[in-house]
DNA sequence: TATCCACCGGAAGATGGGGTAT
DNA sequence: ATACCCCATCTTCCGGTGGATA
């Protein structure tokens, strides 16, 4: 009972030196394994320094590749270096401004025009938002990150827009676009239109190998842990692990980051390889409780049913079984259910959030259907975790 | 080889909730 | 109050689809 006057806060930060290094938003000043996506973006953006208008250039990779941190890299880096550059680079995440109209608000923005967020007529804030650029003096850098989202619902329509703007600028203005996307075909999801007058230079980003992640751990244990306080098999093991599943280097950070808390609430004094494989799954963990919590109830009543029927090892949880198990659950939660092509297309919500596996079942005769094979945590737990936000 | 199952997923439109302008 | 805008979510409608089966 003592120890509860005990200050131990003095010890709380016996391995961390600065968590924010230990988080994946943090950008280093060199980035290990992607020199030369750094290069040849370098080079792209050179153009500018001769004040000509730079390529257009798409960043293709799986998540975790160092996409987005290149391209915030490579600006600041412009920006340090050549401060009075005849240039402007506005970043834009669409995963926040998911519609052409949202993404032109934030351009607004940037050029200091204020428009409101919604209610004006797409054409009023175009007009705006060319009026205001034409009267300015810079080349402008369009960056949207995560554009598939973008694209998914537009269709395109922005890019079309943005790249035509270049055939009425006088010659010391320009528009160039970076398009950051997780997907391959992305530009295939483009209308034709679209497609046929925006050819940018692509630069892939592969998943990172192994040297590459102990690089990439190496950099932030050196700056975010305590000297001394952490063994290097313990970096090499995560490094192993994630190059072998994903080569995401946001999870390695992630599972770094939580083996330093796992070791610090032990109060242990060394990060250990068993707390780098005590952390490899609680990471997992941690992420699906996140993301649950932000399902909207049907999801959530979705996510209950494919639980069950996973628990009970259903032959063959498909589409038309989990609609049957879910429209009980909602009837008993006195909700009216959605329908099944709805709950169709949540089940493939849920598969891009990770939730869940899908595969496709062509039974013959018997139809086919979409089918759950297992999920991103035992179902047990699943159900434990959805208990706890009171779905049962 | 034709049939048929049990869905799939695109397209389009309804719904309701946010907003602005007059 | 009225007439517009934008937009995410959901429903309605409907032409596919692959392989087991007859």
């Amino acid at each position: 009972m003592e120890e509860a006057f005990i200050d131990t806060s003095y010890m709380r930060y016996y391995i961390i030196k600065d968590k924010r290094v230990l988080r994946d938003s943090y950008i280093p000043d060199s980035l290990p394994g992607r020199e030369e996506q750094i290069f040849r973006f370098s080079q792209i953006m050179a153009d500018l320094l001769s004040d000509q208008p730079p390529n257009d250039v798409s960043f293709v990779g799986k998540p975790g590749t160092g996409k987005t941190a290149v391209v915030k890299h490579v600006t600041k880096k412009f920006k340090e270096e050549y401060p009075k550059l005849r240039a402007k680079f506005v970043y834009v995440n669409c995963s926040q401004a998911t519609t052409a109209y949202r993404v032109l608000y934030q351009l607004n923005r940037s050029l200091q025009v204020l428009v409101p967020p919604s209610g004006y007529p797409f054409d009023v804030l175009r007009d705006k938002f060319v009026d205001a650029y034409s009267s300015s003096n810079v080349r402008l850098v369009v960056i949207l990150d995560e554009v598939d989202l973008l694209v998914k619902r537009d269709g395109g329509r922005l890019i079309y827009m943005l790249n035509r703007l270049n055939y009425d600028l006088p010659q010391n203005l320009s528009i160039s676009m970076v398009v950051i996307s997780n997907t391959i075909d992305f530009l295939e999801r483009l209308d034709p239109r679209t497609r046929s007058s925006f050819e940018p230079d692509r630069l892939i980003f592969p998943p990172y190998n192994q040297p590459q992640l102990y690089r990439i751990l190496r950099q932030r244990a050196d700056l975010g842990l305590k000297l001394g306080t952490w063994e290097d098999e313990a970096l090499q093991f995560i490094a192993a692990k994630v190059a072998q599943e994903s080569g995401d280097a946001r999870r390695a950070i992630d599972i770094l980051r939580m083996a330093a808390e796992i070791a610090e609430n032990e109060r242990s004094d060394r990060l250990t390889v068993r707390h780098a494989e005590m952390a490899l799954q609680s990471v997992n963990e941690e992420e699906v409780a996140i993301t649950i919590r932000t399902l909207p109830l049907h999801h959530r009543l979705i996510m209950l049913a494919i639980t069950d029927l996973l628990e009970k090892r259903e032959a063959r949880p498909g589409t038309g079984r989990i609609y049957e198990e879910y429209k009980k659950r909602a009837n008993r939660y006195g909700v009216t259910p959605l329908t099944m092509r709805r709950v169709s297309g949540i089940l493939r919500e849920l598969e891009a959030q990770g939730l869940v596996e899908i595969q496709m079942d062509y039974g013959g005769a018997r139809g086919n259907t979409k089918v759950v094979r297992r999920m991103a945590l035992p179902p047990k737990l699943m159900k434990e975790l959805l208990r706890n936000l009171g779905i049962r």
